[in-house]
DNA sequence: ATTTGTTGCTCTCAAAAAGAGACTAGGGCT
DNA sequence: AGCCCTAGTCTCTTTTTGAGAGCAACAAAT
């Protein structure tokens, strides 16, 4: 069962239903990194222009140290930022969007869009689905 | 420090920086539960047509029912998806994207086509990462 | 001269989240 | 009677995340 059955998807694309496990798609694999808790928000940043670790670290004040440096570190082997390091003292590191990051950057940002505009809709449901519940 | 910034933000827009911490930003409140790591693919699924319980945990084999029931009354909470119930026996359920799920789902489905479209040059650029360091 | 602060991290330990799998209930089928 | 179906929940283990200390090298303040 569930062998290369094509199921209609998106507007006007199709599917390999078959190919929904990690691994095989290729969506879930770009989806699962962009969706950390903390990718968007720093792509969000970065977007902006470019930033130093310490500068991030201030503009998301409940980032720890530790999922700052993990997520640039994921973010840059996956190609949507660079990491430069000048040789000052004490040294500073910039990280900077590459264009790949800009043109995920085109489409996330409608998403991002969305979710402002939304977000008083999705409250309401939320306090519709609490109360009965 | 960092009180009251208006930084350019993407595309034409502004964003307050000093709202980047949880609770007061919206694109956060909203993206930290569509980016769970199950939740695009279920929306996807969804987007096509209504499933039952046990057609998603097929359609997903490596979801457990726990994260499974889990990510779908987080989805109903917000609004994306309706739940319901059949008196059949034993009873079905049948999860359905609503109409807010569907025009979240517009520009999130774009995101997604970019991933199947950029996926060769994000493995790629992995592999540059892992050789370099 | 000693303390303090700055940089961008890494390391350890605790807490939270996710995954694996057993168990439920009420009926249908053999 | 025994087994399977449904859509879950409950418990236990593993993974992920968070909080915070430590680091190395130098500048500025005291």
């Amino acid at each position: 069962m569930n062998a290369n059955v094509r199921v209609p998807q998106f507007a006007g694309q199709e599917c390999d239903t078959s190919n929904w496990d990690a691994g095989n798609c290729p969506v879930r694999d770009v989806i699962n990194q962009i969706s950390g808790k903390w990718s968007t928000l720093l792509l969000q940043a970065l977007a902006q222009r470019p930033y130093r670790f310490g500068e991030l670290r201030r503009l998301v004040p409940d980032i720890s140290q530790r999922m700052l440096t993990q997520t640039l570190r994921e973010l840059q082997r996956d190609g949507y930022i660079d990491r430069e390091v000048f040789p000052t003292k004490p040294p500073s590191v910039e990280y900077r969007m590459t264009d790949l990051g800009r043109s995920l950057f085109l489409p996330l940002s409608q998403v991002l869009s969305w979710a402002e505009d939304n977000h008083g809709a999705i409250k309401a449901a939320r306090v519709r689905f609490d109360a009965s519940a």
